[in-house]
DNA sequence: CATACACTGGCGAATTGTGGGGAAACCGAC
DNA sequence: GTCGGTTTCCCCACAATTCGCCAGTGTATG
């Protein structure tokens, strides 16, 4: 259990279908039941999360008070961005079209890139004005992202 | 089980007629009874509580005690926004008269939203203020709300 | 070279969302 | 109590979408 890595360029079919590289399928815990989360994330990409991983977000989400106003909308907003998809025979997730408009996956190819524990489907144009904006700074960024473990 | 999600733009007929998306009524729980409380809650919207869930809301409401004036507000206050809907053979559910006017759902379309644990239907005009009213600044409304899990 | 695996495409069948009609129940007026 | 009108509930039917299956192509592996 290494988690997901990598990155492929795949097809996406008119009816939203994008088959999962094979390795990933293989880091999926049989807890996932075959299934993710699809999530829109801040981003402009799809985020596919476990669902034994977006289990434990939803129980902290039903543990919050519903009489306060703050805890419902946290509630709502989380949850309506997320969609459950199920891996087919073939090894496919169909999206839903709304995440598909949200993530401009309008072209016949996406890149799936895995995060260690989860996935992400992203347009290969958006992702590639994506690492242009963010060219040459990484260097300081992850300097300053990962000093924070420093003292460990 | 991973709870009530995604949100999807249905038809309400002039009969006051909503069907439910199929995944939503796949996580409806057996003990539910293909029953829900349909409830005008704080926010322009009415949203549907399975009826397991809301024994448990009751159970809280009938330890208030009755001796409080301010006990008898919330009891009497919660409870008469409440009315029992039940799905048709088609997967729906007719709303009663007040809830649509509670909630503004005149137009041909409504918007519905899973939270989990409940499901909220909207008037999309309505929901789309309430977007745009808290736009923004929902980066900061979520890390204040979820803070409190942190320390876990 | 042969075999197995990985990704892709297409087709038929089942499900989903929607509209409408008729019987039953309800309500108010006379 | 009776009649007329309205509302509510239940059932049927259609169209569109989705889902699951099967088969093909290509690539890696032994």
């Amino acid at each position: 259990m290494v988690g997901f890595l990598g990155q492929s360029e795949h097809s996406i079919d008119d009816k939203g279908r994008v088959a999962l590289p094979a390795r990933m399928r293989r880091e999926l815990s049989p807890d996932a039941n075959e299934t993710f989360i699809a999530w829109q994330g801040i981003e402009q990409c799809v985020t596919l999360i476990p669902r034994n991983v977006w289990k434990e977000k939803a129980d902290l989400l039903t543990k919050l008070s519903p009489f306060l106003k703050d805890n419902r909308i946290v509630k709502r907003t989380e949850s309506r961005r997320a969609e459950q998809v199920i891996l087919d025979a073939q090894g496919r997730i169909s999206l839903p079209r709304t995440h598909i408009d949200h993530a401009g996956l309008d072209g016949e190819k996406v890149v799936i890139i895995g995060t260690i524990d989860t996935i992400e489907i992203w347009d290969p144009a958006i992702l590639q004005a994506e690492d242009d904006a963010q060219a040459g700074s990484y260097e300081s960024l992850v300097e300053r992202v990962m000093s924070k473990f420093e003292s460990e």
